[in-house]
DNA sequence: ACAAAAGTGTTTAGGTTACACCCATGA
DNA sequence: TCATGGGTGTAACCTAAACACTTTTGT
């Protein structure tokens, strides 16, 4: 079935930045292009809009689709529409980023279809096909700035963990040490954590005691900025 | 002629909240729309997407064809894309904010074509199109947010300014008082500023120092930040 | 001399930074 | 008892905030 228009319309996309955090790095979700264009290349997953989806629900179909998650943190980045981004046409790509903990990334794995899925560290990554390099430097960038005056960072971890943990996803995404005594001063001062009775078992040192973020919905921190020293 | 593809495609439009600061007040410029849906009513300047035309590239120009305004201040916004924001169609926009200063204002008003523009006072808005009221409130946000860490509210004033002008457009779009002398302590700590020989003229009080902003591509404060005082 | 806006400093409070040692656990 | 990371306080510094009067010009 063809579709007709009086006026040519670009294509429009969603593509989307999956980040994890596992082990103490950040990791990038890539697919493998089997096509051409840029075949053999590495890219961002995503895919075309299709008609009257929204462009949330269309980031969240796609990854879906590629992934099998679902319900994860997902949040508008910016819009690519450079003409000859993409050699088949002019495309408009609305880019999103996405985060999932470790717990979640592994549920990824299982549940993706037989294509090219990697993960790669950001430390390591590929050539990329489009513009996907650029679009991803832009996305980090967003994720760095964010982390400074949102919870966005704790998307990385399980519900409950530990404030050594929670630092790691700083030191990594912020790309420098934080002193360990300023940065617990600093969160516990915000009053957005609780701790809780239980520890961290099964580890051959001192159990670390375990926190969670209070108020689910918690996106803004008001007038506090969480801005570290080194 | 007619434009025919395998899948259907949303339409891809283009509008842009053009901010301008006169008489001490924040105004946007509104379009009135002559022709379902939503005649009568006014909406954002804005059109569509052409073949392999770049999207800042399509604001530009549809600025233009509007105002005659050309090289203004304009950054991209977000991108709206629900199904149902426009009765016609399946349709994405990318929103775009544009800054103007008074002069340039002026200019825009001249070139414009028999179209029905008119600029409105931020707090006296009439009732919009689509879904153009969100997406004016989503733009008011943007500007509020980077007036503290970037020096986009320079751009609604000439190449050379008072600090009082300065501080009218800091109070204005923030929407509160700001101290004079710890404004003018912060604002040239940063180092931003040049203060000029000359003075502003012909005003029945003591005449006002005339400063400029150094570094004519500066946009981003390194690690300072523009919060101010009641 | 008056009206009107320009211009200027100090004190206080609160947040940021730098920095080093003891604690609890498993092996 | 040793190795490993968990957990804690204080002093110096810096920035933000509150606050009122004098200066310069035109009329």
């Amino acid at each position: 079935m063809k579709h007709t228009y009086d006026f040519p319309r670009p294509m429009v996309a969603v593509d989307i930045i999956l980040f994890a955090w596992v082990d103490s790095r950040l990791l990038v979700l890539l697919v493998k292009r089997g096509a051409a264009p840029f075949r053999g290349y590495w890219a961002l997953p995503g895919g075309f809009v299709e008609e009257n989806e929204a462009l949330e629900q269309a980031a969240r179909r796609e990854l879906e689709e590629e992934t099998s998650l679902k319900g994860i943190y997902l949040e508008q980045l910016y819009s690519f529409g450079d003409p000859g981004r993409d050699p088949r046409g002019h495309a408009v790509s609305i880019t999103h980023i996405a985060l999932v903990n470790s717990a979640q990334m592994r549920g990824a794995a299982a549940g993706s279809d037989a294509s090219a899925l990697e993960w790669f560290p950001m430390k390591h990554l590929p050539r990329l096909a489009f513009d996907h390099k650029e679009i991803l430097a832009c996305g980090l960038a967003r994720l760095r700035s964010k982390l400074e005056y949102t919870t966005m960072g704790f998307q990385f971890l399980a519900r409950r963990f530990t404030l050594t943990e929670l630092q790691e996803v700083y030191e990594a995404v912020l790309g420098r040490k934080i002193d360990k005594r300023n940065f617990r001063k600093k969160i516990l001062s915000l009053k957005i954590l609780r701790a809780l009775p239980d520890r961290r078992e099964n580890v051959r040192h001192r159990p670390a005691r375990l926190y969670t973020l209070v108020g689910k919905r918690l996106a803004k921190l008001k007038n506090k900025r969480l801005v570290f020293s080194f």
